[in-house]
DNA sequence: TGGATTGTTCGACCGTACTCGTAGGGTCGC
DNA sequence: GCGACCCTACGAGTACGGTCGAACAATCCA
């Protein structure tokens, strides 16, 4: 039954700030972010099937995400409008430190 | 010995969040931000020393804020200009968020 | 209708995080 | 030197988070 998304009123920055703590869950906002809405499966596809409901829960609970049923998929979209209704500016600063974290990381593993 | 301080390019995006997650954490880095550099004590009385000694770990292993000893007191002080640098516009963000936050915050507590 | 596909729920395990009390090590002022 | 002060280090307890497998529910398609 979809736990109850919070209101745009009810999210909260440290619910927010701990969801996108994890690397797996901010890499799930990156391609939300990029590429709109998508089905659950595809994202992260080498975890088991619970583990990634846990993640959609915590993205969900914590007002970063959407989640709708569609047949037999659940899609996933980012809450983009309510996040920047409620912190203006905060989801573009991440997505940008989300990209120049992630280029260093690449750099780090290649050294 | 003041374990070390992250460089400024090996700070972690996810370290970042995962520690302002925390609404203590949060709240001193809103205070330092604030009023610039302070002691140790007087940043959240009620809890015990060797609980804020683990909460100035946790920021200053995520590179969020430096620690240094003066004295018998640790002087913190937050990180602006490397976050600044490594993640540009994410601690004004971040920041602005907390503010927002906190308003609900109280307005929620008093309905 | 029946099988394949997709997610969720549940229980479990393990590691980490948060909290505390106690003990120890510097530093300041008398 | 000595006591008071400020903080750290360590150990312990409790709670939470991330992961999995197995079982279940819903949907699609042949």
């Amino acid at each position: 039954m979809i736990t109850q998304h919070p209101d745009r009123d009810q999210i909260r920055l440290e619910n927010v700030l701990s969801a996108l703590g994890n690397p797996m869950r901010l890499q799930v906002v990156r391609v939300l972010a990029a590429e709109g809405e998508r089905a659950c499966g595809g994202l992260l596809p080498e975890m088991s099937r619970s583990t990634l409901t846990h993640h959609w829960r915590v993205l969900r609970d914590s007002g970063v995400i959407w989640q709708r049923p569609s047949g037999r998929e659940n899609l996933l979209s980012l809450r983009r409008e309510d996040l920047d209704a409620r912190f203006p500016g905060l989801l573009d600063a991440l997505l940008a430190a989300a990209e120049a974290n992630a280029a260093t990381e690449k750099s780090d593993s290649a050294s």
